[in-house]
RNA sequence: UCCUCGAUAGCUCAAUGGGUAGAGCAACCGGCUGUUAACCGGUAGGUUACAGGUUCGAGCCCUGUUCGAGGAGCCA
């Protein structure tokens, strides 16, 4: 009489059972004295048929009437079938008892495709939705194998501070708040924190969101977003990049393996994924701005350039926006376009020290350039990854905040690290939206977070 | 901050040179034993973002405003 609760996703283990699904409708159809009801309980999507003669007149009209979303709790024997869909799909129930718990209203999100404004006006409904769904699921396993390689590899979590005094890298895309008579601002890294941080423990990290008051209106970018970064000591730029590309293949590679259904229902070309394995290739911020040149005057002249597989590259529409000369910070394009020619995501290393953050370790025989290195991820999905050896010696660091235009008395303490033990490290930030929006393959990162926060985007 | 494009039914979009506002989906009613965004028949659904202007007449042309999308800059 009372059949077991099983999840969707454990359907397989169950064929030929009675068992009771509690979920959601997600879509239906009907044929005369058929209905299919296609129900997700969050593990899974399963179609359930309902067939008049087997639960009589009245459960079959009340099934065939229910509206989308509505809450149900069904019965049935679980049955292999070729033709079923859902997620993962092949089985689906046949249905010998059905409960409504609530029958929904009209739901605004239907089948047919919406608008951008719309679907997330309605964000708090639109999760439900399958490739929505799917991205979250991804984020997650994301988030999972981010702290399960960092806690298997030394790693020891150090939560840093989220109302800060001071800004790490100039106030101006600060968000400031009130913090009772005086101001603070909201952290847009906690880097510093985990500098002191290695000097306790070794090796730290921290994880959580940051906010960043950037007038941006891209594909790339939020107010609100979720960062993990990992500080090392006794780390040089080598060492830091061997340790990232591990980490990063680590991640994709754990999704690939756990998150097979998410990504085939997004229609992603794994093969892709697959390829992100170390080592991944390094150029020289020199190399790169040569290359960038090259390809900028071959497109103006008409030419055309190719990809890593041959193809021509795609998404230039102003070629002009290409044109680079040494000493330039990359803009998008630069990124779109040298990514291409590479199967796997590329280290950039060795940016000229002015347009990067003050704390950077310049070269010593060439201290017009830093030991930095900005991971870029293939497709145009742009920086996942700024990292950089520190600069270790006090005084160099006094001197290059001074330069920066920043007041020393905020960076006190951070100096101050430098008097007591001071050693060679590394750290490096990756940004989890734009991590899970390159594996998922999705368009827009505001997609990759639950509820994110955009310029003009606030609600829900 | 700048550039480009847009706003018409609950949703996605049409509407010839300025001349009575249209379809698909969703909703509602009916039909169908294998549907995959089902299909077939029917019903209902509108202050064309807002304000002003031109015109005999404006969804369409002009001015302004608001909101949205994509991109640049900045960044992960």
């Amino acid at each position: 009489m009372h059949a077991p609760i099983v999840p969707i996703a454990a359907l397989s283990q169950h064929v030929g059972q009675v068992v009771t699904l509690r979920g959601w409708l997600y879509n239906k159809t009907g044929k005369g004295k058929l209905a299919f009801l296609q129900v997700r309980d969050g593990s899974g999507i399963c179609q359930c048929v309902v067939f008049r003669p087997n639960v009589g007149d009245e459960t079959f009209a009340i099934a065939d009437k229910l509206p989308q979303e509505s809450s149900l709790i069904v019965t049935g024997a679980v049955r292999a079938d070729a033709r079923a869909p859902g997620v993962p799909g092949g089985y689906e129930l046949d249905v010998q008892s059905l409960q409504v718990v609530q029958r929904a209203e009209d739901y605004p999100i239907g089948p047919k495709e919406h608008g951008v404004e719309f679907l997330m006006d309605h964000r708090h409904l639109w999760i439900r939705s399958s490739r929505q769904w799917a991205v979250l699921r991804v984020r997650a396993t994301v988030m999972r194998a981010i702290r399960a390689w960092l806690d298997s590899h030394g790693f020891i979590e150090v939560s840093t501070p989220i109302l800060t005094p001071s800004a790490a890298e100039g106030t101006t895309n600060l968000f400031e708040v009130a913090y009772f008579d005086e101001k603070a601002y909201l952290a847009q890294t906690g880097q510093l924190y985990n500098e002191a941080g290695i000097f306790a423990f070794g090796r730290v990290y921290c994880f959580g969101p940051t906010f960043r008051a950037e007038k941006s209106k891209t594909r790339r970018h939020l107010t609100e977003f979720w960062m993990v970064e990992p500080e090392i000591a006794f780390c040089d730029l080598d060492q830091l990049l061997a340790i990232e590309e591990e980490f990063v293949s680590h991640i994709v590679q754990t999704c690939l393996r756990e998150n097979a259904n998410e990504l085939k229902l997004l229609g992603r070309d794994v093969s892709r994924l697959q390829r992100v394995i170390p080592p991944f290739p390094r150029i020289t911020y020199d190399d790169a701005v040569r290359t960038l040149q090259e390809m900028h005057a071959r497109l103006m002249a008409g030419e055309t350039v190719v990809a890593y597989d041959g193809a021509p590259l795609q998404g230039i529409e102003d070629p002009d926006l290409l044109r680079i000369t040494w000493g330039m910070d990359f803009g998008s394009p630069h990124e779109t376009a040298l990514t291409q020619l590479y199967d796997r995501p590329v280290f950039v290393t060795g940016f000229p020290s002015a347009v990067k953050a003050f704390y950077m370790e310049p070269y010593p025989d060439r201290p017009e350039v830093c030991k930095s290195a900005d991971l870029l991820a293939p497709e145009g999905y742009g920086e996942i990854i700024g990292g950089s050896e520190r600069i270790s010696d006090g005084a160099l660091l006094e001197r290059r905040i001074r330069e920066h235009g920043l007041p020393i008395e905020p960076y006190k303490w951070y100096v101050e690290l430098r008097k007591y033990g001071s050693v060679p490290h590394s750290g490096f930030g990756l940004g989890v939206e734009r991590t899970v929006a390159w594996i998922c393959g999705i368009e827009h990162v505001r997609e990759a977070s639950p509820f994110p926060r955009l310029l003009n985007r606030l609600y829900p």
